[in-house]
DNA sequence: CCAATTGTTATTTA
DNA sequence: ATAAATAACAATTG
């Protein structure tokens, strides 16, 4: 479920834990949300540890923690962060809790796509530096997405948009949603778009991630069902998934199909399979 | 029972 | 050998 803009909605819940310390860690050994983590040396270091400060890149979130503890969570599919009052019973797939003195950060995720990694040392750890730099940064030019697209030529310009290796943090309707404003096909191939329609993606994915992040981190409410509030019916994200819906600009029906894998969504009397 | 799901990754195919 | 397509992962919901 969680794309750029709503893993740091869920890390800015996790940060009403800045400045307080880790009473205790709880969690389901073996689950596997951790694969690959050595919890007990997750739950030594946090243990008494407390929450610095955190940051997202691409789907991804860090927390920092006193005695050189580095946290990572990735919410997969269906994972989300949730804080609860210190009383507060755990609930059925939370997986993973940082109890504090005034509250727990609850990591929830019913299908475990979602990943918990840890490391221990005075700088975050390679897994963490070495995401591809941030679609809203000034590393992310023009000429790299033509050149990553050229070595992608023949993969539909969809299924290339999903790639995180270049796309940090992009997902499906963030990619249905770009290629929707740039007036491009989900299924032209990634090698066929003329530099001009080139130009015109970066500037779409650009904005795409700066809209979301103003429209939904920025708030404090609620998720997925009530993302809708957030987002106006001028994006193609409120009508992508109905049944008969309507490309908001040309008022013609929407067409939903898989490419690259994916369930995609666009308007085929915007969206041509011939450059124009 | 069948099909769906806003993500990644291992395996298979071309 | 490389890139692209497909299957698999797990749980729930319609």
């Amino acid at each position: 479920m969680p794309e750029l803009a709503e893993v740091e909605f869920f890390r800015k819940r996790w940060s009403a834990g800045h400045g307080a310390k880790v009473l205790s860690v709880q969690l389901h050994e073996g689950k596997k949300i951790f694969r690959g983590c050595d919890t007990a040396l997750l739950i030594k270091k946090l243990t008494g540890a407390k929450l610095l400060d955190s940051e997202t890149a691409a789907k991804q979130m860090l927390f920092h923690f006193s005695g050189g503890g580095w946290l990572g969570i990735h919410l997969g599919m269906s994972g989300e962060l949730r804080v609860e009052p210190a009383a507060y019973p755990s609930a059925k797939h939370d997986h993973f809790v940082l109890v504090q003195k005034h509250r727990q950060l609850v990591f929830n995720d019913p299908r475990m796509f979602g990943r918990v990694q840890f490391a221990s040392g005075p700088k975050p750890p390679a897994w963490w530096t070495k995401i591809a730099p941030a679609v809203l940064s000034s590393k992310f030019t023009p000429a790299m997405v033509a050149d990553f697209l050229g070595r992608r030529s023949r993969a539909p310009i969809k299924a290339v948009l999903l790639m995180q290796e270049r796309f940090p943090g992009i997902g499906n309707w963030m990619a249905d949603e770009i290629l929707w404003r740039a007036a491009i096909h989900p299924k032209r191939p990634a090698g066929s778009l003329t530099p001009s329609e080139i130009r015109t993606l970066h500037r779409k994915c650009r904005h795409v991630c700066k809209l979301a992040l103003e429209m939904i981190a920025g708030k404090g409410g609620k998720l997925p069902p009530e993302l809708n509030r957030y987002i106006p019916k001028t994006w193609l994200f409120r009508h992508r998934w109905k049944n008969g819906g309507l490309c908001p600009i040309t008022k013609k029906p929407l067409i939903r199909e898989e490419v690259g894998g994916r369930t995609t969504c666009w308007s085929p009397a915007r969206q041509k399979l011939r450059a124009r």
